[in-house]
Order: C-alpha cells, then structure tokens, then sequence
DNA sequence: CTCCTACTTTTGATTAATCAAAAGTATAAA
DNA sequence: TTTATACTTTTGATTAATCAAAAGTAGGAG
C-alpha cells in the first residue's frame, strides 16, 4: 500500500533529482526528509521491492519509472492544492506550505481535478514551481533574460534568443552552452556590463548580448 | 498524541451517544468502527489513560468533557469540509462523506474557518446533518422520521440518516433532496411501503428506507 | 446454585515506521 | 599498503494500531 510516508519518501527523491539523472545518497535524502540515516535505509528496501526505486547498496537511490509517476502525482497535488489555498480560500503564500504538506496526501483525483478548473489549470504554484499536468508532464519554465537577473543569483543558460552565427560561435567560445550554470558576480549600469563567473572563468558580457540568452533558476 | 485513529473513536463515540447521556458497548463501538472487540477494548484502555473518556469494564465507556470537546470539532471540520466539497467545488453529495472523512484530520482551523466564512457560517451539511460552531454548541433542530409521517401530511425532507453512496444517489434519483417538499399519499402497514407525491412524482419506499430519512413540517 | 450464552478483556503476534548505536564499506590520505 | 574518515547498513528496541483466539465476566434460565 502507498502509505503517506512512502508519498512523502518518493516526493522528496523526486524534488532532489527532478530530471532522474543522478542517484541520490541515502544520506541526502535521509536529511532532506528529518529522519535518521538508518530509517531512510530500512525504506528504501522496502521502496525497492515494491519496485518505485533501484538501489546500490552504498552508492545511492533512483526513482523507477513508476515511482516517479507516483512522485510526480503528489508533487502534482501539493501544488494544486497550495494554489487553490491561496486563490480560493485567500490564504497567505507562506502558510499553504504545510498545510498542502498534510493534504498532499488525502485529497481524492476528483478533487484535485475540480481544483484545476476553478483555478483555470494553472501552471504554476504560489512560489512558481511548475504545477505538473494530469498526464505527468511538467509545463515549460518561463524564462527570463540574464540581463534582468540581479548579482548573487545561481542560474541555468535555458535558451538563445539569437540565432545570428557569429553571436552563437561568442557565446560557445564562453561556454555559454544551454544547461550551463553560470552565476552573477556584478551588474553595472553605468559601463552597461554584466560580470558571470562560469565554470570558474569570470566572463564581462554587453548588457545588449545578456539580452539575447534566457535563463531559469539553477 | 491525537491520532487520526483517536480522532475516529472519539467521533464515533460521540456519533454514538449525541447526548452523552449513555455508556456505549465497547461492540456497539467496535462495529460502528469496523474493528474487532479486542481493538476497541484496547484502545479504550488508551484514551482513558489520556482522560479523553471513563470506562466501566464490561459496562461501557462514555467521553468525558474534553473527549467530547475533541469530538464535536472533529465532526464540525467533517460537516464544513462536506458542504465546502458540494458547494464549492460543485461535488456529488453522495461522495463527499468518504472523502471529509480523510480531510477531517488534516485540515488546519484557519482553514476550517476560511471555509466557514466563504460558507456564511452554515447551519446544516449537505445531508441535513447539524454543523457544530466553533465553540462547540450545535444548532437546535427538531426532525422525525418519514417513516412515522401520517397521510395528508405536508412536508420537507430535512436529513438523511445514512452516509451510504448508493443509498444517498438512490434518493437523488428520485429528488430526495434536503429541502424537498413531499406528500404522503398511502402508509400500507402491510405492504410494508410508504407511498409519497414529490414534484408530481409518486414513489413507493419501504419502511426502512423511509426510517432513514428525516422530515419537518413543510 | 449451577450453568449457558453473549459479551468483554487479555494475550500473543503482526505490520509500518521510527531511533540509537554497532558494524561494515568506500575512498582518499599518509 | 595501511589507516582514517565519512558515510551506509544492520541490529535490536519501541510505539501505534490491528487481529485471532483464549480466557474471563455478567446476568438470566433452569
């Protein structure tokens, strides 16, 4: 039976590996969870014969295919839930948190789908995370241009707005590659300039190119 | 701690003895709740260490004040989340019962109350059934049962007496609805049936079905 | 006064989830 | 190659809730 706390352990494996590329330590998701290590071992086996992750002993955890659909479905949830708390019932954004923590976990597909539609199937939550749809896929990040971004902010190179050659072939020669986690050391105003630092080499880019490249938080 | 688990004791408790006049069997509580008399007996045994009820062995148990208390605002957030369901989200009265039986252990009072607001402070459920107000009094409301109705009597369907689906989609098939005004054409002892004129419809009951439906004048 | 019946309570086991602490393993440092 | 460190896994115990079945009790019938 999918009992609270194995929604809770799948969610969390899920929010610490999105995209299913890596594996997640034990360790990791044991903190990111509040339990101690030894708990999160104990179900992890269980999660693995029930067939929701694959686990190497002392080298980490992954979500099976099935466990993320399960995974996706409460982060699904969570969200829809924390919307409509604060859309519909007026709630402050930081309070929907934890009580969508507890509802996650109750609230029946036909609520949820009634939710949606009073809300006009949103994609995004309250804290603009991507609500993802009935069908399991995730709506696209809207982007925004690294020349809005502020000095301290961690971000990902999503996408060129440019598709002029020359400016394409500055761009790689700076790895400035989609995917690329780059972060703002200095915006100045003054010299129209943004300073990067990306893969430890600290670029000086014309706020006029900064405008042609999109990025999402890292 | 309060459990969802003591939270469904203590309502059937409650439930069971609306009054708190009487001590309820530890079977009566045991079938109400589905469980076997040895699960009851023990945790009996646990919430009267936790003073939440008095228990005479082999006589029966009864809540005390704040067992009480606990138990009438578990049924006031059950009531406020079933209206809220058909009301709000536009949900089939037939199904909210099961689903406000998970959401009444999890949803906060703020949320509780926001509902309560966006609700205009209800007197009733869907069902007929008394919402408990915050302070824990309930409303005054004086109904009898259809099946002790007289002919020629003119009246309302106020309250159903039964949470079953297919009970509850039974009498909305036939506009048995809460406020529905009706007739009583024919009460044949024999036949066991009562015969009933509702919008120009004419419908035959058993007795205990009808026993499961409460009316006031009209 | 004894015994039967219906009910309640007790006993012993099980499951899910957890923790503390002992034992084991991988990797990098010496 | 050995050792240290950091992490993971195992072990043994605990808590809440449950069930099946054995033992016990209240109250009426004979």
């Amino acid at each position: 039976m999918i009992t609270s706390t194995v929604e809770n352990y799948l969610k969390a494996l899920f929010l610490l590996d999105q995209h299913g590329e890596k594996e997640v330590s034990t360790g990791e998701l044991a903190k990111s969870l509040s339990v101690t290590p030894g708990s999160a071992t104990s179900m992890i086996k269980t999660l693995a014969e029930a067939g929701l992750v694959e686990h190497r002993p002392h080298y980490g955890v992954k979500l099976t295919e099935r466990g993320r659909t399960l995974a996706v479905h409460v982060v699904r949830r969570h969200r829809i839930v924390e919307l409509f708390l604060v859309e519909i019932l007026g709630m402050d954004w930081s309070k929907v948190h934890d009580e969508a923590e507890q509802l996650e976990h109750v609230v029946s597909d036909e609520v949820i789908e009634r939710m949606d539609i009073l809300l006009k199937r949103p994609a995004f939550d309250p804290h603009g995370d991507p609500i993802p749809r009935a069908d399991g896929t995730l709506p696209n990040q809207s982007f925004c241009s690294l020349s809005e971004s502020k000095v301290g902010q961690q971000l990902s190179v999503a996408r060129m707005n440019d598709q002029d050659t020359d400016f394409l072939q500055f761009a790689e020669k700076h790895g400035l590659l989609i995917g690329a986690k780059i972060t703002i050391l200095e915006h100045n105003k003054i010299a129209d300039s943004l300073t990067i630092k990306i893969c430890n080499n600290t670029i000086v880019l014309g706020l006029s190119a900064a405008a042609n490249i999109e990025v999402c938080n890292a």
